[in-house]
DNA sequence: ATAATATCTAAACAATCGTTTAGATATTAT
DNA sequence: ATAATATCTAAACGATTGTTTAGATATTAT
């Protein structure tokens, strides 16, 4: 058995996701990576193959992290206002301290939206239909709405998911939620 | 005097707008904007002095496409329906036959969002000031609203841009279109 | 026709990109 | 202690980035 790894490759893909998370990933380069991460290229290249891939294993960890509010929503069963938990939970993911972090894939949706790199577009993508496949699943607690009505409130609140994601870049987490308030207003 | 121009400093930054539009600001490299622009590397440099200096004048025409839209909003005096009007009128552009655009503001924002090209960040972010002040112009009229609620709503339909704009690169026009109505179903 | 000059083409620039490689280092089973 | 081997450092890779430059070309006032 040789020289073993000095450092756990769970918690340098999580620095790398912040720096995706923060700058993009075509901003993000190999040496702000290897900055951040605090091992040098080999050990990243190694680890993760390429670029693509220390990306696509950032994103599995985006998952990880927001897959324990994912579950406490699959979980509920109280229709609109899981949903509406839901969104309460999801936006406090996309602050911290420091600066307005936004959605991870949101942030980053945009550049692989014409991209060759079919992996991570479709990745992303399942992400979003994941998530419309619970959103109807709530609406439909109850069974007082019609089917049509429950696929218009599930796409607009799919949207307004999009919204809350695009905006929490810009904007505080008080007006952020001041906006699902409204939102739900109309459902 | 010398050689004149052979190409139209207008014509070609359209062209240089839509592949920002397109791919984003770092993935569009100087070949593509050459190739697309149909003008070679001396002529971009002379007429617009970088890169940076072509997204500027990129967005400026952005800002001309939209002006017929805003200035028409700008004049309406209706109150709510003129922001409803509005919203239509600002997604039509998100949308040509192709493929779907988003919206050249959105789409650009986070690579600036870091940077220290300020001035880039400074036109964007004026850009949705802008459109803030004309929404509470407009919900101020009647005078039946209190302040607050103004302010509320404001920052509710502000957002809901910021929406609107990020899924138009996702979804359909037609569930745009939906999501506008179930906006303003709340105010 | 000629001189003046801005625009054109096309090659080259240094810097950085993502990626690879060679060699030194450190660890463990034997 | 030694052999085996994966990890480390650090330099180099070719390709591409944004940018600049040199020289040929074309246009117009004189």
């Amino acid at each position: 058995m040789p020289r073993p790894k000095t450092y756990n490759e769970q918690e340098v893909i999580e620095k790398a996701m912040n720096v995706f998370w923060k700058n993009g990933y075509e901003t993000t380069s190999m040496q702000m990576l290897e900055k951040e991460m605090g091992i040098n290229k080999f050990s990243i290249y190694s680890s993760f193959g390429n670029k693509q891939g220390v990306f696509l294993e950032s994103l599995k960890c985006y998952k990880a992290k927001v897959s324990a509010i994912f579950e406490k929503f699959k979980n509920a069963s109280n229709g609109v206002d899981d949903i509406k938990q839901f969104f309460y939970d999801s936006i406090s993911v996309n602050y911290n301290g420091d600066y307005q972090k936004g959605c991870f894939v949101t942030n980053t949706y945009n550049e692989f939206a014409d991209s060759e790199v079919q992996e991570i577009k479709e990745q992303m993508c399942s992400f979003m239909d994941n998530l419309k496949g619970l959103i109807i699943e709530k609406l439909e607690i109850g069974g007082t709405k019609d089917k049509e009505t429950i696929m218009q409130q599930a796409n607009f609140l799919l949207l307004a998911k999009h919204g809350l994601a695009a905006a929490s870049r810009v904007n505080s987490q008080q007006e952020i939620e001041d906006y699902i308030e409204m939102t739900f207003k109309s459902i």
